[in-house]
DNA sequence: TTATGCATGTAAAGGGTTACATGATTTT
DNA sequence: AAAATCATGTAACCCTTTACATGCATAA
């Protein structure tokens, strides 16, 4: 159910088609929340249907036209309470840790090369969560931008600081997992070359 | 996917009917994996299925019986392949940070509460986490004493350490979201408060 | 004898992934 | 003229959740 809030949340910076939002989604906001145009396309039309957007039809070069989505106040609404309704924490279902508690029933060799793969994977995250970050502090992020041009500066503060914070959290996650990845170089080393 | 790994991972240490897996799930392996029993019993049927796993009929009481699942062989290789195969990175979808990047939306109020029984949550968690490291550290939880052993003293050695090595990322992720919740609460008092 | 625990599921619905499908428009 | 981008989906499958269903065994 939360697909649905991501999007109306992304849809109060700017209105966007689902194209849009599917280019959002494949890119910084990504980081946040992601879904496939599979997804995407079929809520939307869920979403108008329950009067969560409406869809204004847009001209899209000579012939062709768009829909262009905008947040309704029932739909604005709807992200509020759900914003203000409590949080059901995630259970765990990480395969890394699964595989971690394991790594005995695996060729060291294999597991040095998925740690590697591993400490790829997050440098690049948070190469990219600290790439965005910045964009956000300097208000240069083009969603963000749009949203703050609507805004007063006391709201645009608050905007972009919760915004900030989200992507502290994100870059703390990274560097946690980062550390652990290091641990784990670690322990392979002591359990099996020395 | 997942979850037949977790399910041979789990019996490796011993044989278990689906209760046994259910009660296991839902006490000190959840902190690795979750499944309700909806799911256990009829993945434990497609794996007998597949070969992965035999179930051999154990009388129960004066006339019933129990299925008891065992790993086979086959089941133990397709474990290994797979824990030596590439880790897919998942992809991010936490409504926590969805949430905080849009507080500004919320009342305060609501927010700090939020916050609160985040905090509660993960400071059980965490509580947990630590509880059973320890138990695998001394080498009492049942479970792993269970699995340990079959097994050598360098064998038993590694499965600890790769073992204490999970549990040690999870409390690190814990501590991790703590923090960020705690900043939390100081910048609600920053932007609202002063 | 009543409550708790052990044991094993089915059914329906929701959410997400992967693959496929199609056509217009703009840029090179 | 070809390639990249914009635009909008459908279909099939898989995984997960929630709710429901049933009955025996053991301990208080």
């Amino acid at each position: 159910m939360s697909l649905r809030y991501a999007l109306i949340a992304l849809l109060t910076g700017r209105p966007m088609t689902g194209y849009d939002i599917s280019k959002s989604f494949s890119r910084s906001v990504s980081h946040v929340w992601h879904a496939p145009d599979s997804q995407i396309y079929p809520e939307l039309n869920r979403m108008e249907r329950d009067g969560l957007l409406i869809s204004v039809e847009v001209p899209w070069g000579k012939k062709g036209t768009k829909k262009e989505y905008h947040v309704t106040d029932t739909g604005l609404a709807d992200f509020r309470a759900w914003m203000e309704s409590p949080l059901v924490p995630q259970r765990q279902r990480d395969p890394a840790y699964l595989k971690a508690a394991y790594f005995d029933f695996a060729d060291p060799k294999a597991v040095r090369e998925q740690l590697r793969q591993q400490r790829t994977y997050w440098e690049e995250q948070l190469r990219m969560l600290e790439g965005t970050r910045a964009t956000l502090v300097d208000r240069s992020h083009p969603t963000l931008a749009a949203r703050l041009a609507k805004l007063d500066e006391r709201e645009a503060e608050l905007a972009v600081r919760f915004k900030v914070y989200a992507y502290d959290g994100l870059i703390a996650h990274a560097r946690t997992e980062l550390a652990w990845i290091a641990d784990g170089f670690a322990l392979l080393d002591e359990l099996y070359d020395s």
